[in-house]
RNA sequence: GCAGGGGUGGCAGAGCCUGGAAAAUGCGCGGGGCUUAGGACCCCGUGGCCUAGCGCCUACGCAGGUUCAAAUCCUGCCCCCUGCACCA
């Protein structure tokens, strides 16, 4: 057994390949492929599941290659943005938890670790060990192209691009909500917040009642249910303020009110006991006069901490009536009526009685409500009010409209699910920023030029195509700038820095030029050479030429990889950005998304611990295993499972074929090398469209397994393997998947050069021998069914006889494909003198399955190939194998003078095309 | 709530658009081969029943419908997953 040194192999085929520089491609005059994925944000090293996104488009690039496409796949990295910053801070600070990540997940010394202080050397580190690990999976990278986007060169691109967007009136200031911590003056996100929760904002409207001298402001997510208030109520137990909201009194909760003057001004005048506003009176805006009732269940955290009651639609205030025996004296109001409700039932006291709620504190209140209010959302129509038979979600608007044009009602934001607290333990609230910048994906002309272009990409898998509509309808202005992190300074405020999605939207562009302006002054790149470079605007510097060639060669991007996940976001800025800043012929023409990776059927994370880095798994299984494993595993949207012990059998059997070579000195053409040329045939006629398509899975199937089995049979039946034309083929089209092994089963071949630089061999339809492969099928049925009936019998068979149908059953089978009734083949056995008997039998025993009768072969060939391959099931059966035609037994049989042949048996008759009879001795 | 996606064998996952074979392929499991042994590799099996295979029954979330024929088309229902932003 030849021992198979896969590190030695990968490392000498990416030493000639570097030496050869096959991977820095220049700009020319040949048709081009220009192929980008989602630079990786170093903060940490990259690990299998990163490995798919770029796995992907390598394959990819490498295909294009060798349908002799000139191929640029470029690589940099993302560092803008403040993960960075914070982690650096953390290492500086010693923080335990993160060292201990970087020990024991990443492997990293703790010496090293703590010397990682600096955001730049954090960044230097992990883009290192990020680029090591790209060049140890052998992706074709030009390296030359890379770059940081805190590059001073890359920030001038940038600036460039944004003063475009600006020009075109698409960046904006005005004010944005955004969850905040009053205590860190901080932006909250959701890695912020106690156990992860991510602040999500959303609107309460907040209705006035005439109270004293003011306003008790009682906060609610469904104002349509004003109609039906019957009481407000309070905590009585809680603290509550008057604030002056301008020349108005707010009675409110005192949280509330340090909560909400981020958005409403507001100054406390003096602070109330909760207890002292119970058992006062409110005036509805209807003018009805409502008692204020105490109430535990009211958070005053929440809101406003005042609720309106509306107890025939929401079981709580239905509950709380009830436990205080109030529900004699305050009569619910039923407002809307639903389907399946029945006639002057009140909903809410309905819900609870059916779900049998004991109380307000019982957590089946909770449930009641949403049960409710699902009901009264889809299906509720008011029955009172100004809106009567208006449905509850479009009267819900027309209420909050008009009780704000009477003054009184106006809207907040506030935190769903709440209340929500930063990990510093202040609670959350919600801000409004001023001053702050947007790119306005909300633009109407932008968003319509956006769809448009989105429609003449290929977009793929062709399924996600919806996610980027919604997602682009969905867009709204985009707060593009931040206060801190590395990036680009924003050109048009002073101190900011333009947000890392925002700059990251058309810097494929970058790539085209990156290699070329590395020596230059960042000064140099001016406005001017920007507008001449990439929109050939100007008369431009005669040293700007050669620049303004290369990016006219490259762009656009043909083909754009990444995860799913930023179909969401990114995705659709790379779209949009395009359209804004480029012409119609420098947009890009594609993108591909992929699913991500499991680790043995869990999702990958730092929690589980069971995150496998890329480098430390390319030691393991070698570069090739590795990426045909987080590739082949399952179609690109689909996330893909990384198993030990699939990896370990990819692994066996690249051993397999490496301990095969020596067959691939010579070439045959015997019936089974033809057989063998056959089914390569085949596939290498179906392959261009399926890597076209990225069909991974298919590829897969394609390119390995499945070739895998077709040598299984030809070893079987071969008598001496000839095996060059094929392992020629093979690794040419297993070369984008497993580039350095292809490359040894190239030389070991003959091949001349490296066989990434092969042209993709061109499949023959003149090889396709449909005959002869179903007649390999057939010996195979054959040998199944022997051992099936022998294995049934429990005896091991001496001899094994195996009758070809009559001849005139194939053509009554064709016929009966054809026609499929009886009556035809009836008449042509009438016109063919034969017994009607068994004509009958045969057509009946077809008629069951007669809509999907399988192809057969002609009778000569179905006995041809049995024949052939008699020698062959002698040997796998163990048994002397007889091929006959069925006509021999009927002689045998009908001369009556001789005696029955030897292995003859009635069954014979039974012989069907396709499926011959076969009798054991 | 809004938007998008999904429910097939022990598991993962094809097939469903373009209706027509217990249902690709891999993993797991059982048996055999090869090996000093293990791993890897190779072969066979893996819903149930069976008058020797070519056969029958039962399956594709649930319930109906269209059709000679439905996992595949239509209708209703149940359940599950993901995203909702300033964050890489």
């Amino acid at each position: 057994m030849i021992f198979m040194d896969m590190q030695g192999l990968e490392a000498k085929w990416r030493g000639r390949w570097g030496k050869g520089k096959a991977y820095e491609p220049e700009a020319g005059e040949g048709k081009k492929k220009f192929i980008t994925a989602a630079f990786p944000y170093p903060n940490s090293p990259q690990h299998v599941g990163h490995g798919r996104t770029y796995t992907t488009a390598d394959i990819y690039a490498r295909y294009w290659r060798l349908r002799g496409y000139n191929v640029l796949f470029p690589m940099a990295f993302h560092v803008t943005g403040t993960p960075i910053l914070g982690m650096a801070k953390r290492l500086e600070e010693g923080d335990e938890e993160l060292l201990s990540i970087f020990e024991n997940i990443y492997g990293i010394p703790r010496e090293k670790a703590e010397s990682l202080t600096q955001p730049e050397a954090l960044v230097l580190y992990f883009s290192r060990e990020i680029e090591e690990g790209m060049k140890e999976i052998g992706y074709a990278i030009d390296w030359r192209r890379k770059f940081y986007t805190f590059d001073r060169h890359f920030n001038k691109f940038v600036q460039w691009q944004f003063r475009k967007l600006k020009a075109k009136g698409y960046v904006v200031k005005g004010t944005h909500r955004v969850a905040w911590c009053p205590s860190d003056s901080n932006v909250v996100s959701a890695h912020d917040t106690q156990g992860d929760v991510d602040p999500e904002i959303e609107e309460v409207t907040c209705i006035k009642f005439k109270y004293k001298d003011g306003w008790l402001v009682a906060s609610t997510y469904r104002p349509e249910t004003i109609y039906g208030v019957t009481n407000i109520w309070v905590n009585p137990a809680e603290k509550y303020v008057k604030a002056f909201h301008g020349e108005e009194a707010y009675y409110i909760s005192k949280t509330a009110a340090r909560l909400l003057s981020l958005q409403i001004p507001m100054e406390v005048a003096e602070e109330i006991e909760g207890a002292e506003i119970v058992g006062g009176a409110a005036e509805a805006p209807d003018g009805r006069k409502v008692p204020i009732l105490s109430a535990e269940f009211v958070d005053a955290r929440l809101g406003t901490g005042v609720v309106m009651s509306v107890p025939a639609h929401a079981p709580y205030d239905y509950l709380a009536l009830r436990d205080l025996g109030k529900l004699g004296e305050l009569k619910p109001v039923v407002v809307m009526t639903y389907p399946g409700l029945k006639p002057g039932a009140i909903p809410a006291q309905e819900v609870v009685e059916r779900m049998k709620v004991p109380d307000q504190n019982d957590a089946k209140a909770e449930d009641a409500t949403k049960e409710l209010y699902k009901a009264e959302a889809h299906g509720g129509i008011m029955s009172i009010g100004d809106f009567k038979g208006i449905g509850a979600l479009a009267a819900k608007e027309k209420v909050k409209d008009k009780l704000a044009g009477e003054g009184r009602a106006f809207n907040l934001f506030v935190l769903a699910k709440g209340p929500v607290f930063c990990r510093c333990g202040a609670q959350v609230c919600v801000k409004l920023v001023e001053d702050q910048w947007f790119l306005d994906y909300g633009d109407g002309e932008w968003k319509a030029e956006t769809k448009e272009w989105l429609g003449k990409m290929c977009i793929m898998p062709e399924g996600s195509r919806k996610d980027y509509l919604a997602t682009i309808d969905w867009l709204r202005e985009k707060a593009c700038t931040r206060a801190s992190g590395l990036g680009t300074p924003f050109p048009f405020d002073k101190g900011k820095i333009i947000e890392p999605l925002s700059d990251s939207t058309i810097y494929m562009a970058f790539y085209t030029i990156a290699h070329l302006l590395k020596d230059a002054d960042p000064e140099e790149l001016t406005e001017e050479f920007f507008d001449y470079v990439l929109l050939g605007k100007g008369k431009g510097r005669k040293e700007w030429e050669k620049v303004r060639e290369e990016f006219l060669y490259w762009y656009p991007v043909d083909s754009r990889h990444s995860a799913g996940d930023l179909i969401r976001n990114h995705l659709p800025f790379f779209i949009f950005n395009h359209v804004a800043i480029f012409p119609e012929k420098h947009r890009p023409c594609q993108i591909a998304t992929n699913g991500f990776v499991m680790m043995e059927g869990k999702k990958m994370s730092k929690s589980f611990g069971n995150i496998l880095p890329l480098r430390k798994a390319i030691r393991e299984y070698g570069a090739d295993v590795v990426r045909f494993s987080v590739v082949a595993g399952a179609d690109l949207t689909q996330d893909t499972n990384f198993e030990r012990s699939v990896a370990e059998g990819v692994r066996g059997r690249l051993e397999h074929l490496y301990s095969l070579l020596d067959y691939g000195k010579e070439d045959g053409d015997g019936r089974m090398e033809k057989w063998l040329k056959s089914r390569m045939s085949r596939r290498l006629i179906a392959l261009p469209e399926l890597y076209e398509k990225l069909e991974m899975r298919a590829l897969a199937q394609n390119v390995f397994y499945e070739v895998m089995h077709d040598l299984q049979w030809y070893l079987k039946r071969a008598d001496s393997p000839k095996l060059k034309w094929f392992f020629q083929k093979w690794a040419a089209i297993v070369s984008p998947f497993m580039p350095h092994f292809a490359e040894e089963v190239w030389e070991s071949v003959g091949g001349k050069g490296f066989v990434i630089d092969a042209a993709f061999p061109k499949g023959d339809s003149k090889l396709v021998d449909y005959g002869l492969e179903m007649g390999e099928e057939l010996v195979s049925s054959v040998r199944y069914d022997v051992e099936k009936i022998a294995e049934r019998i429990g005896a091991k068979p001496k001899k094994v006889f195996v009758y070809v149908p009559v001849a005139w059953k194939f053509d009554a089978y064709n016929l009966m494909r054809e026609r499929k009734n009886l009556k035809d083949l009836m008449e042509f056995g009438k016109k063919g003198k034969l017994d009607m008997e068994s004509v009958s039998r045969f057509g009946k025993g077809l008629m069951g399955k007669v809509h999907s009768l399988p192809d057969v072969l002609p009778s000569k060939e179905e006995y041809g190939a049995l024949h052939d391959a008699a020698g062959f099931l002698s040997k796998e059966l163990g048994a002397e194998v007889v091929v006959r035609k069925e006509e021999d037994y009927l002689k045998a049989d009908s001369s009556a003078g001789l005696k029955v042949m030897e292995g003859g048996h009635p069954k014979a008759s039974n012989a069907m095309p396709g499926k011959p009879a076969i009798v054991l001795e």
